[in-house]
DNA sequence: AGTCTAGTTAGATGATTATCGAATTATCGA
DNA sequence: TCGATAATTCGATAATCATCTAACTAGACT
């Protein structure tokens, strides 16, 4: 992992929100966007944004499907960054 | 560890500087401020900004011993915020 | 006392960013 | 085709935050 995405990824846990969201997509194998929509309130736009940053840091891929976008978490990306972590 | 606290320490890590400046803190058993100054550029306003916020966080503690602040790593919450990562 | 060094605080500025409403695109079902 | 739902994009606004200069406090040394 660079140091780029290192701290992309520091920057995107860095908001409460956000944090939240990922979250919440760890959790599950797959999650709509329509399903974060109807756990927390939160308008299409923010959550649209915040799944951008998510999806740049390298932390989450998106699946489309018909109407859905799909997201999952990057797990590997994820141990890569608690190892990278870890060293401090 | 409390949310706060755990997002605390998160938004501390998402400042480049600051996680640099961390990383050096961690690498000895103590640093004060000048070693940090002699090393990266950047003011002693900015530095004392920086330690603020990562004391506040909990992340750091300083001693202090004449003119200098020493700093040293809380490494067990350091190990704290790791694990609670380590759950998503 | 006077000077130097270490660090803090206050106030200002500029950049980043979280958030929203509105408009837009695309897909599904009736 | 029409309406509903899912998601994105744009533009604006407000808040947060990193950074600096300048002024300050306090300790060390002569």
């Amino acid at each position: 992992m660079d140091s780029q995405q290192f701290h992309r990824i520091s920057k995107a846990l860095a908001d409460p929100r956000r944090y939240e969201i990922l979250s919440r997509i760890a959790k599950c194998r797959e999650l709509a966007c329509s399903d974060v929509r109807g756990e927390i309130p939160i308008t299409a736009a923010t959550l649209s944004h915040h799944i951008k940053e998510l999806v740049n840091a390298g932390l989450v891929e998106m699946r489309r499907e018909g109407q859905f976008a799909h997201m999952r978490l990057r797990r590997k990306v994820w141990r890569e960054y608690l190892s990278q972590l870890g060293k401090l």
